[in-house]
DNA sequence: TTCCAGGGGTAGA
DNA sequence: TCTACCCATGGA
């Protein structure tokens, strides 16, 4: 068992839920008490299965981390485990100006303040590069099954339940090859886009995930994401949001339809027109947009 | 059948 | 920079 105190304010759960990412393998939601579970694969190539609980104490959310595995955990496995959950959990992300905004604006968020807006992510940005190709140009119900299918397919297993699977590595995507996500996985013309943007993983010729942490401005962090075959402005601005750049919104056929609603009076308008709509909210017109639809 | 969904690549202007 | 046209897949 492993633990992580959290200030308040933080909603476990809410955040959690934040968006679609909860609904996408290998992570999964159980009510009853509320467990964020995902099956892992740590760097040892050791497959683990995470079981997140949060419990409100006085001034703090307790986070209990409970890992399922065959063999022992070294520690530092538990090191990376930490890290990766910190990190899907936006654990050290300072919300603090976006809760002020909040505040300011009760006509737009009700429940922001309370603490939500850690949005969900994955711990490498392959998985969140290769999820948010799946978004593009299909429904969400399709965004599911073909991650179902890429983690199903190529994931390793859970060793005590072998029909749980972890996300593949760049290296097991690669090694894939086109007929397997011809037959089996079946992402359409994304095949070729998640095959090349592995092997380029896999074959040392692109470095994915130094953006986590490069101190790029960021018109040069989109510019990196944009290189990869099938993100374009969409996804690399929902691939900024996911790294904890908020400045850009990923304006889809969802936001289209919301501001058209709420401020066109039912006539569709440009990116321009919907774009001119958050811009008062700076370095958070991202999460001013989302919030704005869903609070 | 046809359209299109949490778009993007490409060619041509 | 902007615009057609094309793109695999599967549900409506």
């Amino acid at each position: 068992m492993l633990e992580i105190t959290v200030a308040k304010p933080y909603l476990f759960k809410e955040n959690i839920h934040g968006h679609g990412w909860i609904a996408l393998a290998p992570c999964s939601w159980h009510d009853e008490p509320g467990v964020f579970r995902r099956v892992e694969r740590l760097s040892t190539g050791k497959v683990v299965l995470l079981d997140v609980t949060g419990a409100e104490t006085g001034d703090s959310v307790q986070l209990r981390l409970e890992v399922q595995a065959v063999q022992p955990i070294t520690n530092a496995e538990k090191a990376e485990i930490l890290q990766s959950v910190r990190f899907m959990l936006r654990l050290d992300e300072d919300f603090s100006a976006f809760y002020a905004l909040a505040a300011a604006h009760p006509e737009l968020w009700k429940s922001v303040g309370r603490g939500r807006g850690r949005l969900l992510r994955s711990p490498s940005l392959f998985e969140d590069v290769v999820k948010t190709i799946c978004t593009t140009n299909t429904t969400w119900a399709q965004t599911k099954q073909m991650v179902s299918r890429i983690v199903n397919t190529l994931g390793d297993p859970l060793p005590s339940s072998p029909n749980l699977r972890a996300f593949p590595t760049a290296t097991q995507v690669a090694e894939a090859g086109e007929g397997i996500f011809e037959k089996e996985i079946r992402l359409g013309y994304r095949n070729a886009y998640v095959l090349q943007l592995a092997r380029d993983i896999a074959e040392g010729r692109r470095d994915l995930e130094s953006l986590k942490t490069a101190a790029l401005p960021s018109k040069e962090l989109k510019k990196a994401l944009k290189s990869i075959k099938g993100v374009g402005d969409y996804a690399a601005n929902t691939l900024l949001m996911l790294l904890g750049n908020y400045e850009a919104l990923a304006i889809d056929s969802a936001t289209r339809e919301f501001t058209t609603k709420k401020y066109f009076n039912g006539t569709l308008p440009t990116d321009k027109e919907i774009a001119a709509i958050y811009e008062p909210f700076g370095n958070w017109k991202y999460l001013a947009y989302w919030f704005d639809m869903i609070d």
